[in-house]
DNA sequence: TCACAGAATGAACACGTTTTCATTTCTCGT
DNA sequence: ACGAGAAATGAAAACGTGTTCATTCTGTGA
């Protein structure tokens, strides 16, 4: 053994385990990579040295010639709503067991897009990239990012060919809203529910134009009137404020459908606390996403869920066949909606 | 110019862009380099054209020689937890400002360390590590992490020397407890609290244990009965059975100080939904984190705080202290906690 | 025994930067 | 006009790996 250089200073390289296992580099390069001919008892040795000396591969070295970095990037204005946290909880579990990292970035909270962002994002070498920020167009998206092919989750706007369009350049993950919604209004309609209002999300956001427009669709499709929209941001204290206003400014609602669980949370507490109303009994209220919170016995929310499992599985499965094909056309994934009943209706 | 090359296919590399402005590659690193001597006007230049050919130096190659990757490791049992993801959110909002970037890694929900996973992180070269797992070893996490230099969150137990000791192996940063919960206690005993329960976090959580055993001693003091202790894992659903049990077969209690936020909001919904008891007339109810749910108007949670962006700067702080001084003996911080007072309490 | 296919192996190259070092150019005081 | 020190510059080395390609080894069928 040669006990000179017994010090293992800093990092263990591929050359000590290959100096160590009296075997070439390249066969420690191999002894990691699967799909590689090597005589197996020579793997196994290697793998043992490499554990002893606590080696592993440098991802940083890997990423410049193999051209993988094996990091997803995330782009999310805000990491602690609760939707988009349990979203990148699910999307870290996973991508950790195929090889992945996920890297965070945030941006700005009103949904709109920061190129800066992109350019900064890009330094990085993402394999993949997930934008939160649905409003920005993927080819913007795809232009920042010269290798890497962005994921694009996409809330078709019901009434239009978006739903059935192919998008041959970009990843697709659909998110089709219409019978989930449909189902809430269905229940709300089967209460004699007569004025029907929509707390929105932020403006910008495509999530929530498309949440609002297929409402209202859904509610002409039935003979109702237009709903009355007041104007949040996603967030609980933007719901509570315009819930309040809803009924000292406005002429009130006796249904309110939030645009996302956490302001259905902001409804009800504006609608018990400040106005002294009875959910369901005076109100009845709706939310959007179906998120841990949603059971709490305070809220016991009735919300249109769309699995977050479901969703994640079909991330993930558009990320691997991306990396697989490089050059193949956009694929797709549809995700489903339905209604999750509790108790603030009826 | 050279149009044989106008094929920008892939990404742009420091060759092309040297190549337009007609200056050597190391001019194009040196103008992405701060503090490096460059003409003015040269830079200007090249940068400018960087944008053009929308380069930006690849991070795995900077890296590669540099030995610093820019990602920060974070571990986390549960990103949703919200206080985790509060402190994500506000810690990426901040590594960001600096050229950071976070990587996410999951480790069990039962707060034990995961040897698998310190290696596989490694890979990824992190320049520093923040572990959310409070029971690892700071020992255990540095033999993992050759290069980086771990941060260690430390909650000093009261009543031993560990307050004062100084670790000149690792990075500190020093959470005290004693003053918030002092203060929480003697609120409750001001409103003459008699049986006092504590519902605890994960037990081999750090945070937990020190919690506990600070609301002992501070109880002690004050010449109060040691606490019940009903067991929780920091869940809403946990904190919820554990409720119901400490009234359904214990002998119940008049207040309880639970180890996060989110088990008070499981504690106050079992007392009112399920056990049909007034808060706070029948029994006053304590949190610990101050998380952004707190003050909403459902649970409106007297908590004991300490400060995210505080704790976000210490942490920043030490990250970069430690970045321009590799070789320095462990740096410290430490924060303290207070109460805030809201409507859980008389 | 021989020829041959396929597995196993290692030398050399490639990836895109930063860093070191030696050289050239600029600036300023005399 | 001159010299000295500082600033600016580029050639070459280095970082740790995956990949290509040519070579050697192994086992099989004739």
């Amino acid at each position: 053994m040669t006990d000179t250089e017994q010090a293992p200073r800093g990092r263990a390289t591929a050359e000590m385990v290959a100096a160590r296992a009296q075997v070439s580099r390249v066969a420690v390069s191999r002894a990691f990579n699967p799909h590689t001919s090597l005589k197996p008892e020579k793997r196994e040795l290697i793998l043992k040295i490499a554990q002893e000396l606590n080696y592993t591969p440098d991802r940083a070295a890997r990423a410049l010639v193999s051209g993988r970095s094996h990091l997803v990037g995330v782009i999310v204005p805000d990491v602690c709503s609760h939707w988009e946290s349990q979203e990148i909880d699910a999307l870290t579990t996973a991508l950790q067991a195929e090889g992945f990292a996920t890297l965070l970035f945030k941006t700005r909270t009103d949904y709109s897009m920061d190129e800066q962002l992109l350019a900064y994002m890009r330094g990085f070498n993402p394999d993949s990239v997930i934008a939160f920020v649905e409003n920005v167009k993927p080819h913007t998206l795809a232009r920042f990012l010269d290798r890497a092919v962005p994921i694009y989750v996409h809330y078709p706007l019901p009434g239009t060919s978006e739903e059935a369009e192919d998008d041959p350049l970009h990843d697709r993950l659909n998110v089709l809203q219409r019978d989930g919604i449909d189902q809430a209004v269905a229940l709300l309609q089967g209460f004699g529910a007569r004025r029907i209002a929509y707390l929105s999300g932020a403006e910008k956001s495509r999530a929530n134009t498309s949440r609002e427009r297929t409402l209202r669709q859904v509610m002409a499709d039935r003979g109702l009137a237009p709903p009355v929209v007041a104007r949040g941001d996603f967030s609980y204290d933007s719901a509570y404020q315009a819930t309040i206003d809803l009924f000292r400014v406005g002429d009130g609602a006796d249904a309110i459908f939030a645009a996302n669980d956490v302001g259905a949370f902001g409804v009800i507490d504006a609608l018990r606390h400040e106005l002294k109303l009875r959910v369901p009994e005076d109100v009845k209220v709706i939310g959007f996403d179906d998120i841990a919170q949603s059971h709490w016995k305070s809220y016991n929310l009735t919300t249109v869920k769309f699995d977050l499992d479901e969703r994640v599985r079909a991330l993930v499965r558009l990320i691997l066949r991306r990396l697989n094909n490089p050059d193949a056309p956009g694929f797709q994934e549809t995700l489903n909606t339905r209604l999750v009943v509790r108790g603030t209706v009826g």
